[in-house]
DNA sequence: TCCTTAGTTCAAAAGTTATTGAACAATTGT
DNA sequence: ACAATTGTTCAATAACTTTTGAACTAAGGA
């Protein structure tokens, strides 16, 4: 099961910097960046807001074509779009990314985490 | 005499791209790259919008550290903020100008110009 | 079957951004 | 001094975006 995308062309930049230029939208892309290869459901992100918004969040980011979602059982499972980003705007989204680590000003994800050891 | 602009450090990441993320100021952004190095004044931009329009979004990449604008007698000059962009977000201006220059969809300086000869 | 977990949808409210026109200010040329 | 040129400011409006809570759907486990 699948929702709908937007086709690799359909990316429009000027959508996708608009999209990326909400922090809770770029904490969410910095935190799937950390955990590239790993799918992330919704509720990962909590930190960040309520469901109800990430919801709206994850739904405009999903629609510019940034991330890819992909509905398994009741999750959806979110992965950054980096092969169809990297093709239509080279460098791009690594920028984005480099910078947004940097960046202390962006919510965390995981910021109330209590310690886990092993 | 100077308008007021952030400090380099002050720069914020979203803000940028916030600010990019409108297609008036990206075609703002990508005419300012096609001319670098020569400063443009705001009438140079009439194409994209009214005056009062223009000086609100020339207002908005100023203070959000894209552009720099300098006040030489009645006129303001503009340039790209490019030494301190790309220090403190290394390779963002670059991706986001070659993929500009590929985007049709986005409104062109120049459209209305009439051939000019030599 | 019933309960829980995961996430969506909807409508309202709040907040923000973009666009407009009229009035203004400052500089430059005559 | 006057007019033209360049651009700003202000207030109003229009148009979006974000956030919220309550109600909902769909899958999975007990």
């Amino acid at each position: 099961m699948t929702l709908p995308h937007p086709a690799a062309d359909q990316i429009s930049l000027s959508n996708v910097l608009a999209v990326l230029g909400d922090p809770t939208r770029l904490a969410i892309v910095r935190y799937l960046a950390s955990k590239e290869g790993v799918p992330l459901n919704c509720s990962q992100f909590l930190d960040l807001g309520s469901k109800t918004n990430l919801s709206y969040h994850l739904a405009k980011l999903r629609e510019a074509g940034v991330t890819r979602t992909e509905v398994v059982g009741t999750s959806r499972l979110i992965t950054l779009r980096r092969d169809d980003l990297d093709t239509r705007f080279p460098g791009l989204l690594d920028s984005v990314i480099a910078a947004a680590v940097n960046d202390t000003a962006l919510p965390a994800v995981g910021a109330s985490e209590i310690e886990v050891r092993a």
